[in-house]
DNA sequence: TAAGAAAACTTAATCGATTTAGTCGCTTAA
DNA sequence: TTAAGCGACTAAATCGATTAAGTTTTCTTA
């Protein structure tokens, strides 16, 4: 097992100091073009490369960006991930990644485990516990030692930060007014309860929707889970009775899985799919791609949420620290997928 | 914006030496208890939190783990990543996860970057285009510094690393063992090319079936893609045509993908699942568990996986340097999960 | 030819922590 | 009386890199 080469040992190899060598690795005109050339071969011949923990450490820089999300076993993180990955290489910043599984307590130890000298700012979607908490101490020291953040998705007010997020009440209506257009009336919601926020805008652009075409909503057409992440027995039973017991033509679910199981509902019920009643889910997954019938979905963009967060980031990193502070709100566009769901809306 | 604390500033701040503060703090018994308590005091206050980062440096210990896969964008992988992190927090090791994207180039990098001191040793599964071009230099690199590494899913012979694989060929014996119970006995399966281990592993399971029930394998009815992670429309005609030209009264697919479209086809042709044609999958994630018909599959135990790996890595940088290498190879069981697309077996 | 400049290096400080090897004053035993 | 011993600290080295501030040595040039 051969140690890591430093410039140390170079230097004793070469007979020559240890600055000597840092300055030749950096092209430094001081150093004489003989003495550079040999310090260069020979650091290339055995492959030297620097420590990034020294570095880190005096530049007081890490070139890393923490990332906390919720869960990771969730297809639209892993796109937005993958969108931050894309720009901070292309960047030269390395992305960590830590699971705060929806738990206050986890949050809030990563962040300090991150902060204290790992990552030079932070992008984070906030877990659900934290939520409903509005315990956000932990954001505001990190932010208070200097470091930048941006929140995606699930965003919280009252946070000096910049924000990312999808539009998730643009993206709701887009969707419902999609299936009013293709000749449905009565469309229940399958929501979640309102403190997640995704949960509460996208019910209000599905009012929102419902307004415009001079529909009156209804209490009972609006189901709200109170888990949106999974789907639970109990809630799943509370899907079934809600199909079962209203006259719908239309159904409309804030994620894929709620989507999923009130096809299978549907179908159970020996209703046609878009025929009888159309289905319409926010977020454009494996699921809604490969259901069958393939699902309509309001996309999200994953991934360039994850560019724009990262991008944002960045560029606070790289800016003057004096620089007047200013937080930005950047929303994401949402695009509609027509599939097998629904039905073509006629144009005149 | 308050910057953070530093034993330095601790030290002025109360007027003694910075090595008092380190000592105090680690409850050293060369200190006083009154300045011991003070320190403390002082430190608690004002939340000081030792830098990673000069510790790392100092210990030569980062206590971080690298991960690095071909992509996150899959199931599988997410449920893996869940069962490193929670082995790694349990043992104080953190997690930094890089995507390779199934690119030689982008894995060879990831590595480099996270091996000058970022991390003290790495789980990976390989990505498909090293193992297409069996280049492992990278490999070989870093454990030649002395930096263990733990292959997971996707290995390659001849590296010195420990291994953890799905019994690849059991499970596929398992699935398509059950299907010849329930009835089954022309059997297709839809594999990918032999270069890709979990394929051609499966492959195999899938022949030892047959052959134990003393069923001639036929090759026509075996059909491999060139892309195990995709389902490309020429990946999806292909599969149309081998459903629709072979009398099939069973299929087994690798994974899930192949599995929902030959679904799709099987559908189309009005046979009927299982009645007709019996469909098990390998891999049980989202798309098994909801599709309609849900399908049995034989399930992965990724987080299980992602532990073991994990816990190798760890014994392996927490044991002496000097000590006997050894490489394991240990193999995690699958189960089969049996859903609606595959018949009863009836037993006497 | 001697002072000044330029070339080519080396020394040492620094980042933030730990730790070994001192230092200094005070007590205690021979 | 004096050296040894001890308690309570501090100084300095170290991890691996960068860089400002020296130090030589050689080359100009008045």
């Amino acid at each position: 097992m051969k140690r890591k080469l430093t410039l140390k040992s170079i230097a004793k190899e070469l007979g020559v100091s240890i600055s000597t060598v840092s300055k030749a690795l950096r092209d430094s005109p001081e150093i004489s073009e003989e003495t550079r050339e040999k310090i260069k071969a020979y650091a290339k011949l055995y492959n030297y490369k620097p420590n990034n923990i020294a570095l880190s450490l005096k530049n007081r820089k890490t070139n890393t960006i923490g990332v906390i999300i919720p869960q990771i076993v969730h297809h639209f993180f892993t796109t937005v991930i993958y969108g931050i990955e894309q720009e901070a290489r292309e960047n030269n910043y390395n992305v960590i990644i830590c699971l705060s599984n929806n738990a206050f307590d986890k949050e809030v130890l990563n962040m300090e485990l991150l902060a204290n000298g790992s990552t030079d700012g932070f992008i984070l979607s906030v877990s659900k516990e934290t939520m409903m908490k509005e315990d956000y101490h932990h954001l505001n020291e990190v932010i208070d030692q200097g470091m930048p953040v941006v929140m995606f998705d699930r965003v919280v007010e009252g946070i000096q930060c910049d924000r990312v997020l999808i539009d998730d009440k643009a993206g709701a209506k887009k969707g419902v007014t999609h299936m009013i257009r293709s000749g449905c009336r009565k469309i229940g919601i399958i929501t979640s309860e309102d403190y997640v926020s995704v949960g509460r805008l996208r019910t209000e652009g599905y009012l929102d929707a419902l307004d415009d075409f001079g529909i009156k909503a209804d209490d009972k057409l609006i189901l709200k889970l109170d888990n949106i992440d999974d789907l639970s027995d109990k809630s799943k039973k509370r899907i079934e009775d809600f199909i079962t017991n209203n006259d719908l033509d239309g159904v409309f679910t804030v994620n894929e899985l709620f989507a999923v199981h009130a096809s299978r509902v549907i179908n159970a019920l020996g209703k046609k799919i878009p025929d009888d009643i159309s289905l319409v889910c926010f977020t454009d997954g494996q699921l809604s791609e490969h259901a069958v019938p393939s699902l309509t979905a309001v996309s999200q963009h994953g991934e360039e949420m994850g560019r724009k967060a990262a991008s944002i980031l960045i560029n606070k990193l790289e800016s003057p620290e004096d620089e007047e502070e200013e937080y930005s709100t950047t929303y994401i566009d949402t695009s509609l997928v027509e599939r097998e769901s629904t039905k073509e809306v006629t144009r005149r």
